[in-house]
Order: C-alpha cells, then structure tokens, then sequence
RNA sequence: GGUCCUGUAGAGCAGCGUGGAGUGCUCGCCACCCUGUCAAGGUGGAGGUCGCGGGUUCAAAUCCCGUCAGGACCGCCA
C-alpha cells in the first residue's frame, strides 16, 4: 500500500490508508494507547483502544523515534488537539526499534546536536525547513542563471597546485606526490571563458584550510560562482548579482515565506534593485576614518549594513573599489588608479555574503601585478596561458550559500544552514 | 594564530569562592498504576572514571600544573 504524506489525511476521512514515520510521543494507558507519529509532513495520533490482540502489544513496544508503519482508518475526532484527526490502526509494523534513551532531547545544545546530526534534524522541522529552502534557493539560481545565458560547469576540486595565493590551502597525498583541494574554481571558471562558455554558473563544494572559529566559517562549504564574459565593467557582475537574488527570493517567499516566518521569526522582504552601492572609501568616511586603507572588520561591515538600511529601507549593500593591497593580483585596477581594484563585496544585513570583481584579462598587466603581490608565475603557468590567446574582458562572483542561507533565515551560526558542518575541529559524524 | 568562557548521570544544569561520603534540580529512561491522553498524571527504581593525566593535602568535583574537547569574539574570508 502506497504511503499517505501525514499533512493531507485530512482528505482522506474514513479511509483505511497507511502512514509511515517515527514514534513522536508515547502515551500507553491501560485501556488506550495513544501514539504520535510523526513524517516528513506533519504529526498524527494513532489511537488504539487495548483489545487484547497483538496490536496492544506492539504498541507497547514501541520506543521514542522508532521507525514505523501504521495502516487504519483515518477519523474525525474534534476532541484530538492535534489537528482534530486520529489513525484508528488496524496493523502496526515497527521497521526499526529506536534504542534508549535518546542521545539529544529538547535540551542538547549546539555540541550535542552535531554528534547527533540526523537525529536533530528528523527531530526539528525547523531544521529541515532550512533544506526545503536551500533546494528552493539553488533551483531558484539556476533558473535565473539558465535564463541568462549561463552554462553550469563543473570544474576539479582537486588541483595540483594552489588556486590562490595566501589562503591557506588542505594538502593531500596524490600517488606520491602532493594534491590540493580547490579553494575556489576561480581560475577553473576564468578557463572556461577563455575557453568560450559565454557565462559560467558553478555551484559546488569549497574547501579552506583556514582555523577561522566564528560562526560564519566553515572548512567546507558550498560556492556559488559566476563568471561573465565581454563585460563592459564590474557594474554588470553587480547588476546581475542584484538581480538574481532579487529573483532567488521572490521563489523563497513564494514558496516557503508563510514557514519562515512560523520557524524562524523572520520575515522574507524581495529587495528592490539596484541595490545601494557605497565605495570603500566613503564606507571608511561614514566610519569617521577617512583615508583608512584597510578592509573592512566585522564590526565595520555591520555599522556599513546598518547605515544602508537606515538611510535607504535596503537590507543589501555593494561595498566597491576595494584597496588593491586587500585584493588579489588578478582582480582589475581601474585606469589610473593602481591602488583601486574593480571589485566589490556584498553585504547582507551586516554579513558579507559576496566577493566579486572584474578580472585583468591582459596577459601583461597580470603577470605584472602577480609579480607586485609576489605571487611566483611558475605554478600559474596553465592558468596564465589562459590570457595569451584571445581572452575577453570578464568578471565574476563568488557567493556563501551557508552564508546566504544564514541570513535569508536569520540562523545564529553557519553550522545551522549545513547538514553536516565542517570545521577545524569537526571532521565527524 | 590571539583573547576569554565552558567540560558534573542519556540531555540541560546547580554545586566549586571558603576542600570533608557523588549532594541536588528539570527533562528523559526502566517497572508498575491510571477508561480519551494530548507539555498527560501517580508511585517506585536504575543510571556517575565530576573530560583526561599529574600535583598539593589526612582528605580534591572543589586548590595548582599540564593536556584534550567544545563555544564566543578578534584576525582571515564566502
């Protein structure tokens, strides 16, 4: 018998049908069993008056969260809090006994709940709500990026040398030699527009070896890229960021809004474009810090976000024209302006969520500012022949889904927006 | 990498300052009771290497040193 999804028995009222979940609540009476079952869908009572069949038995020897399949009548009951419906079972099947006690209950705190991850999650809607949107979020991306012209790549994740310079990077053994784990597929996605893919959409995993302990970092995590070619500057890998997202949660409130905000008290506001943009340096002004070349600390970012939002309505802010000496070798200096880059974060309600940037696409002036960051040329050799043979100007983004999904829900920590989190000191379960 | 905080029963905590028998709280677990429960209720019970190692002491959960694990913030980033 087909399973019944626990949120529409509603319509099926006087029918024998067959749910399959986990043992929510134990109430076992001496002459009723009463037995929460819960499914990916919702909860329902099981209500079984103890007739001295095998059934009460069963019933008994049931255990909190164990895994079962329950076939009965389907039947109006206003006295039934829950939903004013009951499952009068005429078969119980227990596919999987839970053992006891439970290792986390309503009380287990962030620690305990990692080591018991699934658990958490099959416990708590909440938490897999956050997948039901993350799902909605990427389709959502690839809609838009498909309807603008994108092509979805998938480059390595193992690489055999560095993809960036400074960060750290996780090395590996690679039938003896040294392997990399990509920290990016910034140089990967910058090949596929030499190699002509007009734009490039990737979303994949991103591996950094950064002992960073906050709650947005993780070694782990997923990316989402974007390369555009024959860009006319950095302005068009904004608009096209702005956009998407614009699109991306207009899906989400669509679909999810109403849930979100049940769950997780936060409500989901499509953002008009363009977003506000605000340049490096007037960010350092409104800080009463002017001529400071830094980048911006957290604290900077949250009172840039802060004043955006007060000044404009808008949870979202451009960060632009980034000091030079704070961004890579290959993002691009505006004409006569060597210490400027063609780049941009951004912020979120206070959190970065986006770096972007136009890329130097003239093989000279690359290998020149790589030469400036001190960054040697000889591991970059596949990358740099990239920018010999006819490469158009071109720019990108990189974007957090953990991140984005972090603030889109209004999470305390990233290791809430990740299945299983990865950190510097968490390789398990 | 830096600063600070935490580690006590299956879960979450109190106890530690001023050393004196594993002392206690909420939940869970096990058994029994309970004729409609629904945050169920009642009675009883089990469950502990006080993270680990060392030291001081007649005596250490408590004081000291080391170590491991976790968390927050900073740095760095998405």
């Amino acid at each position: 018998m087909i399973r019944v999804p626990i949120a529409s028995l509603r319509e099926h009222v006087g029918e024998t049908v067959t749910i399959a979940g986990w043992a929510a609540t134990l109430r076992l009476q001496r002459a009723l069993q009463f037995v929460l079952v819960r499914d990916h869908t919702g909860t329902v009572q099981v209500t079984h008056r103890r007739d001295g069949t095998p059934l009460d038995a069963e019933l008994d020897g049931l255990t909190v969260e164990s895994a079962v399949r329950v076939t009965g009548v389907v039947t109006d009951n206003p006295v039934v809090s829950l939903g004013g419906l009951e499952i009068i079972p005429e078969r119980v099947t227990v596919e999987n006994r839970a053992a006891t006690p439970l290792p986390v209950d309503d009380n287990t705190g962030p620690e305990g709940r990692l080591d018991w991850r699934f658990l958490d999650v099959r416990r708590r809607p909440a938490a897999r709500l956050v997948f039901a949107v993350q799902t909605t979020v990427e389709q959502a991306m690839r809609e838009f990026a498909y309807a603008n012209g994108c092509t979805e790549m998938h480059t390595p994740k193992l690489m055999g040398a560095a993809s960036e310079s400074g960060a750290e990077v996780f090395e590996l053994g690679y039938f003896g030699r040294s392997a990399y784990l990509a920290q990016s597929p910034q140089f990967y996605k910058q090949m596929a527009i030499a190699a002509g893919i007009d734009r490039v959409f990737e979303v994949g995993p991103v591996f950094r070896a950064e002992p960073s302990f906050t709650s947005r970092h993780a070694t782990e995590f997923t990316g989402v890229d974007v390369e555009l070619a024959w860009i006319s500057d950095v302005g068009d890998v904004m608009e096209f960021e702005e956009r998407m997202l614009a699109h991306v949660l207009a899906a989400v409130e669509a679909e999810h809004g109403e849930q979100i905000t049940e769950h997780f008290g936060t409500k989901v506001t499509v953002p008009s474009t363009p977003f506000p943009r605000i340049t490096m340096a007037q960010a350092h002004e409104l800080l009463g810090r002017p001529g400071e070349r830094d980048d911006l600390d957290p604290a900077g970012e949250r009172a840039v976000s802060a004043h955006i939002a007060q000044r404009t309505g808008h949870e979202f802010a451009f960060v632009t024209s980034y000091p030079a000496s704070v961004r890579p070798f290959y993002h691009m200096r505006p004409a006569g302006e060597p210490d400027l880059t063609c780049s941009f974060d951004l912020l979120w309600r206070g959190l970065e969520i986006t770096t972007g940037a136009q890329r130097e696409h003239r093989y000279d002036v690359l290998v020149s500012q790589a030469a400036e960051k001190g960054v040697g040329t000889g591991p970059l050799r596949d990358y740099l022949n990239c920018f010999r043979y006819g490469c158009p100007p071109h720019g990108g983004l990189g974007l957090g889904l953990g991140r984005l999904l972090m603030v889109l829900l209004g999470l305390d920590s990233i290791r809430e927006a990740t299945f299983l989190f990865r950190g510097p000191n968490r390789l398990t379960p």
